[in-house]
DNA sequence: ACTCCAGTACGAATGAAGTCGAACTATGCG
DNA sequence: CGCATAGTTCGACTTCATTCGTACTGGAGT
C-alpha cells in the first residue's frame, strides 16, 4: 500500500452515526475514492467473494470477520480487509472484541454508480464445464 | 496471466465482420469474460488512459497505437494493450502494418453493464496535492 | 489476575506485474 | 533489394501483492 493518505484527507467519521456505533477505522473519504483503486481492490477472487457477500446480506448492519467462514488464516483476512477498507470499499467498526464490516454502498454509489451491482451479479466460477 | 486459455474457447471471428475487416486477434469470448479479470486489467492507470482514450471517441472505429500520445516505450505499450485485449476488453485488429484497438463496449455492456460508463467518466488525478 | 477470543502487526518467502532495452518480424515504398 | 515503419518477442530487473506463521494487543468472562 506505501503509506496511503490515511491521514490527510477527511478521516474520522464518515457518516457521524447516531453515537450508539463505535467509530469506524480510517477510511478514505467520499471525495477521495479512487476508481483505479478501488478496482484493484476488486479485482481479487476473494475480496470480491467478500464484497459480495456483504452485499447480499446487508439487512444486517455489520458482519463480524468469521461470520464470511473464509478458510484462510487469520492474518490473510485481515490483509483483505484492510485492503478493501484502505480502498474505500469497506467501513470497518470495532464492536468490543470484534471488527465488523460493510460496503460502503452509499459512497461507492455516488462516485462509481453501477459498480456495486456488478460485484453483487458476480459468480466466483461459471459453472461451465 | 500465466498462460491464459487463449485456445480452448471461441476465439476467432467474434462478430464475423462484413470481411472488409482484417480478422481479430485472439481474444476471450463475451461468455468467457470475468469480472476480476477485467477489473484487474482495468486498475491500472495507463491502462484505463487507454481505454478512457478510446471509449471518447470511438467515432471512428479503431485507432493505431500511436494514436494514443502515450510517450512509453513500445514494449510496453505492447505489453499493456494485450493485457487489456487478453482480458477482453479490447479487440485487436491487423491493418497493415500498424494494429488498431477499439473497446469491446457490446460484449462489456451485455456481461458488466454500467462498467465502460464508469472508465468514460473517470479522472485521472483530480488536482489533489 | 487469569484466560479465552477476535483480530492486528511484523516479517519472510513466494510469485506475479510493470518497465524497458535490444533484437526481431512483417508490411509498405521506392 | 534496401530501407523505413509499427509493433512483437525475449530476457532482465525491479517493484509490488499475496500468503501465512508467529507473536502480540485488548476486551470479556470467571
Amino acid at each position: 500500500m506505501s503509506t496511503p493518505s490515511m491521514s490527510t484527507p477527511t478521516v474520522t467519521g464518515p457518516d457521524t452515526p447516531p453515537a450508539d456505533l463505535p467509530p469506524a477505522l480510517p477510511e478514505p473519504a467520499r471525495e477521495d475514492l479512487r476508481l483505479e483503486v478501488v478496482l484493484g481492490a476488486l479485482s481479487d477472487p476473494l475480496r470480491l467473494t467478500i464484497v459480495r457477500k456483504l452485499l447480499r446480506e446487508r439487512e444486517a448492519y455489520d458482519h463480524p470477520c468469521g461470520w464470511f467462514e473464509l478458510d484462510r488464516p487469520k492474518s490473510s483476512l485481515t490483509h483483505h480487509f484492510k485492503a478493501l477498507r484502505e480502498a474505500g470499499v469497506l467501513r470497518q467498526r470495532q464492536y468490543g472484541l470484534e471488527r465488523r464490516s460493510r460496503v460502503r454502498a452509499e459512497d461507492l454509489d455516488a462516485r462509481f454508480p453501477g459498480l456495486l451491482d456488478l460485484v453483487a451479479a458476480w459468480e466466483p466460477a461459471s459453472g461451465a464445464g
